[in-house]
DNA sequence: GCTACTGCTTGGATTACGTCA
DNA sequence: TATGACGTAATCCAAGCAGTA
């Protein structure tokens, strides 16, 4: 994608002067002319990170894992095809805008923090008090029998058996140790209320969705996971977003509930996280898009101006013309300065992802064209064309690219 | 202060459907 | 091609919470 603004005759596009910004080293090289340049109000700084990565044709799910991916293990069965962000200069795949690095991602916080928006919260955070630590020194509630609790419900001694199947699954979290003894609590608390309550706790609302009650109707009561069995199963998903049966197993009985459960809770919360994240990432996008429009605004204004001032002096703007270009290989913005005395404003978009489009510096303002919009994000094609775009093809005569090659 | 009501949010569970081995 | 496992998306709905009268 080549990003050109030219002042002045843009058909001389050969450029004398030039100035590179590049994405992720915007200080590196030439940053002396881009600072320059900045200087002189002729940057247009678009902080949109570009990520030439295809997403994964299966599940569309990867844009939330992006920023997840570094802390995946290795041994993840996941398809994390978004690696790093790095461009190949060589790499003609379409290019596709990775918000993720520049998008603050809630962290997931397992303790209460009601402050949070809730568009922030995570999932986890029911902020509940259904099972709250009242009086009880921070131990779980005392709650009723569970149906939702596997009859063969385990004690401490087998949660921590090194010979269960849990120990296959890294759990070497800090909240291992303290859920194990919660779990083996909370078994005798289960068991000793469905003798007779200890009082003062609400119980947990048993539930065996789809399940049937004695009478065989069908109930749909849910029991809601208490703060500590969230928690674990956060911690669960920050190591993996998808589990395997083995895993599914294992961490059905180490917190005690049905695997079928812990699977829903896992589709639950890559359901809850994906579409958070797409709540980001659509108001990161919705800044920019109101940047561009400002500097759009700005740049029409000034293209005004200028038009307005060759017309009263024309010799006004014997200057030679600055052209902004965008390398799609390396991705650096390039400045070019012409001799030319025509006042005109040209913003150029070049891709190397569309073979089929004619090589064209236009001197017109207004060519826009969807080939220069990236797939990726289907709705960045629909995004106001107000920014003028122009698609070419390589040209050989790009001082950069010829560089580059 | 207590209670009842209402609207909203959260999150567990279900269902439908797509993909892949 | 049929099938089962597993994924996502959409949805349902019980439960909790805050505001109000």
């Amino acid at each position: 994608m080549e990003l050109g603004l030219s002042l002045g005759d843009n058909t001389k596009s050969a450029s004398s002067k030039s100035f590179f910004l590049s994405k992720n080293n915007i200080t590196n090289t030439s940053s002396d002319d881009y600072h320059h340049q900045k200087k002189n109000g002729l940057v247009f700084c678009m902080a949109l990170g570009i990520n030439n990565s295809s997403s994964s044709g299966r599940g569309g799910v990867q844009e939330e894992q992006n920023n997840e991916n570094q802390e995946e293990n290795d041994d993840d069965d996941e398809e994390n095809t978004s690696e790093e962000g790095n461009i190949n200069c060589t790499n003609n795949t379409p290019v596709q805008l990775d918000l993720l690095p520049l998008v603050p991602v809630p962290v997931p916080v397992p303790a209460p923090h009601r402050n949070l928006p809730q568009s922030l919260r995570w999932s986890s955070d029911n902020g509940s008090s259904e099972n709250g630590s009242s009086g009880n020194g921070g131990l779980p509630v005392a709650r009723g029998f569970d149906v939702n609790r596997l009859p063969a419900a385990t004690g401490m001694e087998e949660v921590s058996s090194p010979n269960s199947v849990a120990s296959s699954f890294r759990m070497d979290f800090g909240l291992f140790k303290s859920c194990v003894n919660i779990i083996g609590v909370g078994n005798k608390r289960n068991f000793e209320s469905a003798g007779g309550s200890d009082g003062g706790e609400p119980e947990r609302a048993s539930s065996r969705a789809s399940d049937e009650d004695e009478n065989g109707v069908n109930t749909r009561k849910k029991l809601r996971l208490s703060k500590e069995e969230s928690a674990y199963l956060e911690e669960s998903f920050k190591e993996h977003h998808t589990l395997n049966p083995k895993q599914k197993v294992a961490l059905a009985k180490q917190l005690n509930l049905r695997p079928r459960q812990v699977e829903v809770w896992f589709q639950n919360r890559r359901a809850r996280t994906k579409l958070k994240q797409t709540e980001v990432d659509c108001e990161y996008l919705k800044r920019c898009c109101e940047t561009l429009t400002e500097e759009n605004r700005r740049l029409h204004k000034e293209l005004q101006e200028l038009r307005a001032l060759k017309t009263s002096n024309p010799f006004y703007m014997q200057l030679p013309a600055t052209t902004l270009t965008m390398c799609p290989s390396c991705e650096r913005v390039a400045s070019t300065t012409t001799s030319t005395a025509a006042p005109l404003i040209t913003v150029t978009g070049t891709t190397t992802n569309t073979s089929k489009a004619p090589t064209t510096t236009t001197n017109t303002t207004t060519t826009t064209t969807s080939d220069s919009i990236p797939k990726g994000i289907p709705f960045l094609n629909s995004r106001p064309r107000f920014f003028p775009f122009t698609t070419t093809t390589n040209n050989p005569n790009h001082p950069h690219q010829s560089a580059a090659s």
